[in-house]
DNA sequence: CAACAATGCTGTCAGTGTCTACATTGAAGC
DNA sequence: GCTTCAATGTAGACACTGACAGCATTGTTG
């Protein structure tokens, strides 16, 4: 738990000129921020420390005070990401209506957060982390699964779905929003509006958990080791 | 259309020592072979085409022959990889069985096919190629949704699943799959084994399919339970 | 006012992608 | 057999990058 948020200043700067001086006052905001601006225009491929440092205005050393190394901003970056999402859905989970439309919401709320921060997203779901802000980014990441894990859970009180382990139908339930979310964030939905596909994936799903009897957990054929 | 495949020598080296001279013999070939094995072992962003030629023992501009940049041979990459996994889903879908058991296989190949290659679908689902060679990277990526639909059509001409556009349903079909291998690669799964999350899709899928009654498109309110 | 830690700057190094000029090779045509 | 030529590989160069080390400039704290 080193060397990552914690803004240790947590410089005042409310817009006062301060930024033309030695010292920036601001850089590591700014340098995740304009980190994510550069990522969503040009691809996570072409960002370069010493071209943020020559956006901001300052020596290409600079970005070294605030990031170890290049890595460990895309980590911080990742993080940040998973926060703003969990935000996102956590407020679309609490929409008041039927378990459908809730997780309809949900639904919608994480393939907008993907199409609107593509780049971003591709870097919060890549498993190229420090070993040391793994776990952390891990635990933030299953979050989201946790807010879809609940909703389940609640539309199984009501007995809206099927009884089974809400764990499961979650994962399930997330991994296909997932892939369409995927799929339109590299234009791979051949035209299909993203809107509509997430329209005709929750439809189908909500279908499946209406109707599935539980989790047939009859394996017929001693299922091969993966 | 340049620049792509065509093996213009095709040169035979069936074995003979060939190796030791001037020239390869063999470099394209082995420049893609050596570049996928690497990204396997430690990730596309630590791809060196300098690193690559000094592996195959030829001077440092030797790739620049066959391909122009990097990306071109990521793209090369790419396309070869889309060739290879149509290639198992097709085999997939040709098992014979009912339609469900047919999907489950074609899931199965699919997921399998994304665990065994986590870098190479990487490379293939990134929209970085080179405008030359996106459609027709475009155009093989879909063969395999084609593959889902031809399923689906198949099934509802059996009077298996519900009607309905069978593009849209594979499409959202293939999207799930294609959901639960990105969270596999990228060890998402939080310990559910894959071959137990791929199931569990697939189950959820066909329960929905063989009861969603096509498109329900009425927005307000829900279906009141029977 | 004197330390001091935080932050920024400059210089440097190895590694990389790409371009250009030159070398080697095998095959085609005379 | 010889020349010619395109394909392929080599060597050098250049700009760029990430990372590191040493020095400079601050604001803060005692």
């Amino acid at each position: 738990m080193s060397s990552r948020g914690d803004a240790t200043h947590a410089n005042a700067g409310t817009g006062d000129g301060a930024s033309s001086s030695y010292h920036h006052g601001n850089l590591r905001s700014a340098l995740l921020e304009r980190a994510e601006q550069t990522i969503e225009a040009e691809g996570v491929e072409s960002l370069s420390l010493r071209q943020l440092a020559r956006d901001l205005g300052v020596s290409h050393g600079a970005p070294g005070r605030h990031f170890r190394d290049k890595q460990a901003l895309l980590d911080v970056l990742a993080y940040d990401g998973f926060v703003a999402m969990n935000a996102q859905l956590d407020a679309a989970v609490a929409t008041p209506g039927p378990p459908a439309e809730r997780l309809g919401a949900v639904a919608r709320a994480y393939v907008t957060f993907a199409v609107e921060h593509r780049a971003l997203l591709q870097v919060m779901y890549t498993t190229k982390h420090a070993p040391d802000a793994s776990p952390r980014l891990l635990q933030i990441g299953h979050a989201s699964l946790a807010t879809t894990t609940d909703l389940i859970r609640a539309a199984q009180a009501a007995g809206e779905v099927a009884p089974g382990d809400p764990d499961r139908l979650a994962l399930v339930a997330f991994a296909a929003v997932h892939g369409v979310a995927t799929l339109a964030t590299n234009q791979l939905l051949d035209g299909v509006p993203v809107a509509e596909a997430t329209r005709a994936t929750v439809d189908l799903l909500w279908a499946g958990l209406t109707a599935t009897p539980a989790s047939p957990t009859v394996p017929p054929t001693p299922a091969p080791a993966p």
